[in-house]
DNA sequence: ATCTATCGGAACGAATCGTTTCGTTTGGGT
DNA sequence: ACCCAAACGAAACGATTCGTTCCGATAGAT
């Protein structure tokens, strides 16, 4: 269960005036693990510092507090985004929001429900997802104002209002269990009033 | 602060065999009240029960924990929604949207965002929230679908998937805090693609 | 009159939180 | 080469919450 100390069976000690990257891989290892096996109640400060044999004192030392431990977790977790250019845009929001359901459907997505879900009441978590959000709308206003810019969108259609509307019905898809999902229907519920058909 | 018995000073005491509504009513009011003044870390059990001036095992005996409070709480003050009948699709879509993020600028709307948050956690708050959600997405279709029985959206339009979409938008912003919006914007990007414009 | 379910109150053990203290380890500044 | 500062694990602290379990008192139901 790699409960024990980095490398041998001792315990890990101070490498002197600086931080530990064992102690700090083996933090981010046991919060991970305690969160995929007992779920979100399952990991808390103490059961962290317990299973990687830390003290408190270093787990508060380096992260202020639950909240920043979990987005550390986070951080680890998440991959990169990829972006697809089909030269079609509705394509390119398919493969997206297929992407990132597919994404939600590990792990990683029970972590990115915590997150919202701690969002609702720690501001500093909050403003960590926001800033998150804010990223991946831009770059999926990207895509959109790509597509209109090869002429796939009519005249004045709001690329990041259609963005925004993709994401919105991830968001709800995994915040209700329900990331099984035919991407295409929900794409073309949100596309088709925008692009040119013909085209 | 209503932190007194139900009538009078003194404490209330059983009336008997069967439930006491004064302590019903108090123990609710007591959560909402330190919902609306602490927010969603200062509902605890022992807190309301401190306040409302109830033994635990009162709270406990008539709701399970925090979770079937929060909901009690909740349903008491959650209003009817209005679901308007303008004639116009467009114009019920968007009365329903405005009406939807005025009532979650309020307060009730802060304890909604809780419930979508435990929701992540809590297995029957998840239940719960599903059954809600549910409940207005059939509401919500079934104005779609008038709307097009009327004949202002194309054959073949997806009403649950339209009403979805708006939906969608609205929780996206209420969990993000954003729920000063333009509606009829919202409201666009989904429907623009279904609606006859001659009509 | 007895039964029974409720009420407030108190206490319980367990768990977590965030802080503090302690002794040890060791690199980096002087 | 020496010593200080910082990091480390471990342990303990008081406070809080949880969920349960007793208790004596109350008063409707039978």
């Amino acid at each position: 269960m790699a409960e024990k100390a980095g490398r041998s069976g001792g315990p890990r000690r101070s490498i002197g005036a600086r931080r530990n990257p064992e102690t700090e891989a083996a933090v981010l290892d046991a919060a991970a693990e305690l969160f995929l096996a007992g779920g979100p109640k399952a990991l808390s400060m103490e059961a962290v510092a317990r299973k990687a044999r830390a003290g408190k004192a270093t787990l508060y030392r380096w992260w202020p507090g639950r909240g920043a431990l979990i987005l550390a977790v986070y951080e680890r977790m998440k991959g990169e985004t990829a972006y697809a250019d089909t030269g079609s845009l509705r394509q390119d929001l398919v493969a997206f929001l297929e992407y990132l359901m597919g994404h939600w459907r590990r792990p990683v997505g029970q972590l990115f429900r915590l997150i919202i879900a701690e969002a609702q009441s720690d501001p500093d978590m909050a403003e960590a997802l926001d800033r998150y959000r804010a990223e991946r709308l831009a770059a999926l206003t990207a895509v959109v104002a790509r597509g209109a810019a090869r002429g796939e969108l009519v005249p004045g259609a709001d690329a990041e209002a259609i963005a925004e509307a993709v994401i919105a019905l991830g968001w709800l898809r995994l915040l209700t269990g329900r990331t099984e999902a035919d991407c295409a229907a929900l794409v073309n519920v949100v596309l088709d009033g925008w692009v040119i058909e013909g085209a």
